[in-house]
DNA sequence: CACAAAGAGGTTTTT
DNA sequence: CCTCTTTGTG
């Protein structure tokens, strides 16, 4: 595999910190992996790398890719997400943090549960206390390593939601669980143990960070204390920041810089991906973006067909016409992986879906709803946290009473009072309560623990839908059920595929709990959402929000549901910075396609189940007309896609169009305004180019 | 206390 | 549009 000089630069640096800032498509993953190859060929031990990323997808084709481009065994060698490097270490000094052995880790869902549990026990209304979004708020607390005493002294917080929190904290303590955000912030705690950091840094010598601009505060400090020697490889695309609304603080990038002085920085900025017309266009929609490190993606290819627009008339019409256009792909001997859609809202899958199964194409739909995030999946898992841990209060709540076995919601909040009153689980709480139904479930449990000791995986699961009549349950659900049946099965096989396979025996090995197969599982369940859907072997078209695609390339990519209120995301649309981020969402999406890119927006859409009149994404004014070509033009010619009103243009000071004078710039003309008052930005074109400034600072002087 | 039916509410993105 | 919650009945 051949390097350009730049890669070859970074690949074959001394060691040291090594900064890599690295446009889409400009080989930044061959570069990570061929630093690691080449580290190893200097003499460094597999096991003295750690190599992080931010998805498992990532991880898993680094691992591969790795394999190819060396021979050597690569035992040892600990390549993964944060957080799943965060739950080994965990589990190899659970002590240290206060945890036991089997911890558990919650996923989002039980986590939201958790909070709801931590609203009634303060006796605080659900309705006005939205759960959801309380679930939201800590979380981003936590990732910014903000703990409940930090708050205290801010007197716009209300008391309740810090009471929540504590609250929270304090169940799932009790719990023996760790939510996704504690993975990171007690592995950053076990640095606290000075000889225990020592031995981590001298045993990771080499620590190579992936998507370096989406860590948050947390995973910067404890890379900076685990690679106090510097010998520390990151690689990064502020442009391609896209995990703000989860404390990614591209910031890091400069902090990077001075907190290891003299760390060598790498620019790759030519892509080897994408036609010219793609990056044209690409880059077009991203130069909007103030605060930008200023990279600029440069193609040696020359022609390529035109970016395509399609304005369809409503969803359904742009799912016909996508799947028309992957028919026709396939018809000139395209292959239907190398197709990919994608969305902003996994919601939007569905018509795809639809036109896709009708049409008898095959297709895997990435992210939505997941294997292990199914009701009736986490139903029986839940069953097997209670064996492992009868105090996994979240299980216990989940299964009591399913299926029905008489234990309703007055037994319930009588053992939830009593349980609290005594600071002890809802397990032990049902043991000292005497009630004859209670007390069957706990027998229940304890027999199923009793026969699953010496089963394997997949036997314990068969034991579980053995033991509890959960198949009759779904069974009777018609239609419905019957699909979860199929999934109840589905989790037997994923348990039988789990124990052989690699994922469990790189954990196995380092894991000092015996037997503990089951507690794997469960993690594997919380912390990998289980692709599943189409079968892995087969040929099929790739359906998956923008967000999961990063780091993904494909020949032909639809860009779907470019709407106001869609993309950007309505949620988006008062806040700048969120704007910005959606904005470099958009050149994420657009930067994946290697041959031809499809945007298309629909005139009319259903949205939560009322039509609705749609208008084209901001981002289409953005594209260089010459790169696109339109492909249901309107009937007049030269008429504009119709742009939207932004939302606070009545705000703007300078009607669009008007000519000003900057201090600095000279003359222009008003392009584009958004946000409101002070907070605006206003866009003007320069005789030097185009230009956003801040309303807030600028200075401008009209003209006419 | 279980279950069925009707109502209300809430919808981004991921580990 | 879908799920979760509340309400009403047996």
């Amino acid at each position: 595999m051949e390097l350009n000089e730049r890669q070859q630069e970074a690949v074959s640096l001394p060691p040291g910190p090594v900064l890599v800032l690295a446009g889409a498509g400009s080989g930044k993953t061959r570069v990570l992996t061929s630093r690691i190859a080449h580290l190893l060929e200097e003499g460094a031990h597999p096991g003295q790398i750690l190599a992080v990323t931010f998805t498992n997808k990532a991880a898993q084709s680094m691992r591969q890719r790795l394999a190819q481009l060396v021979q050597i065994d690569l035992h040892g060698l600990w390549m993964g997400t944060f957080h799943g490097i965060a739950h080994r270490i965990l589990r190899l000094h659970h002590g240290l943090v206060g945890l036991p052995a089997q911890f558990q880790v919650l996923d989002a869902d039980d986590s939201q549960r958790l909070i709801r549990r931590a609203l009634k026990d303060l006796g605080l209304d659900d309705k006005y206390w939205n759960p959801r979004q309380l679930a939201a708020r800590i979380g981003r607390w936590k990732d910014g390593g903000i703990a409940p005493d930090d708050l205290r002294r801010d007197p716009s917080l209300p008391e309740a939601v810090l009471a929540v929190y504590r609250q929270y904290e304090l169940l799932k303590e009790r719990a023996g669980a760790v939510d996704f955000a504690d993975l990171l912030l007690l592995a950053l705690r076990l640095w606290q143990d000075k000889a225990l950091l020592a031995q981590y840094q001298e045993r990771f010598q080499h620590v190579l960070v992936d998507e370096f601009q989406d860590t948050n505060a947390v995973q910067y400090q404890w890379l900076h204390a685990l690679a106090a020697h510097g010998q520390i490889f990151v690689v990064g695309d502020d442009d391609q920041s896209i995990y703000g609304w989860r404390g990614a603080e591209v910031e890091n990038i400069f902090r990077f810089s001075q907190d290891y002085p003299g760390a060598r920085l790498v620019r790759l900025e030519q892509n080897y991906r994408s036609t010219a017309p793609i990056l044209a266009a690409a880059n077009a929609v991203i130069a909007h973006n103030a605060e930008r490190l200023g990279k600029t993606l440069w193609t040696a290819r020359s022609g390529g067909s035109p970016v395509q627009l399609y304005r369809a008339y409503n969803e359904e019409d742009e799912a016909r016409f996508v799947v028309a256009r992957i028919q026709d792909w396939v018809a000139k001997g395209g292959k239907r992986e190398d197709c990919a859609i994608l969305y902003r809202s996994n919601a939007q899958s569905r018509p795809f879906e639809e036109h896709l199964l009708r049409e008898g194409i095959p297709y895997r739909v990435y992210g939505g709803l997941r294997f292990f995030e199914r009701a009736e999946i986490k139903d029986t898992l839940a069953y097997l946290r209670l064996v492992l841990n009868r105090h996994d209060d979240a299980a216990f709540e989940r299964v009591v009473n399913l299926p029905a076995r008489g234990i309703g919601a007055v037994t319930l909040e009588r053992l939830r009072q009593y349980s609290q009153e005594r600071g002890l689980s809802l397990w032990q709480a049902a043991g000292e309560l005497q009630q004859p139904k209670l007390q069957a479930f706990l027998n229940l449990i304890d027999q199923l623990a009793e026969r699953c000791r010496d089963r394997s995986l997949d036997e314990q699961v068969s034991l579980v839908l053995e033991q509890v009549p959960l198949r009759d349950w779904h069974a009777r659900d018609g239609d419905r059920g019957e699909g979860r049946l199929e999934n109840l099965e589905e989790l037997i096989n994923a348990a039988r595929t789990f124990a052989l396979s690699d994922s469990s025996a790189g954990l196995r090995e380092l894991n000092p709990v015996p037997g503990d197969l089951l507690g794997e599982f469960l993690t594997h369940a919380a912390l990998e959402a289980g692709e599943g859907g189409a079968e892995a072997w087969q040929d099929a078209v790739q359906l998956m929000s923008l967000h999961s695609a990063k780091g993904l390339e494909f020949a032909l990519v639809f860009l779907v549901g470019l709407e106001e209120g869609l993309f950007p995301h309505q949620r988006s649309l008062e806040d700048p910075a969120g704007l910005a981020e959606e904005r470099r969402l958009c050149y994420v999406g657009m930067t994946r396609a290697m041959q031809q890119l499809v945007l298309c927006y629909a005139e009319s859409r259903r949205l939560h189940g009322s039509e609705r009149m749609a208008m084209a994404s901001r981002f289409l004014r953005d594209l260089p007309p010459e790169e696109v070509e339109e492909l249901r033009p309107r009937a007049r010619i030269s008429r504009p896609i119709p742009i939207p009103a932004a939302s606070a243009r009545s705000d703007c000071p300078y009607p669009l169009g008007a000519r000003v004078r900057h201090p600095v710039f000279g003359e222009g003309t008003v392009l584009d305004f958004e946000g409101g008052g002070r907070q605006g930005r206003i866009q003007i074109q320069f005789a030097s180019g185009s230009k956003w400034l801040a309303l807030g600072i600028v200075a401008l002087e009209q003209l006419s």
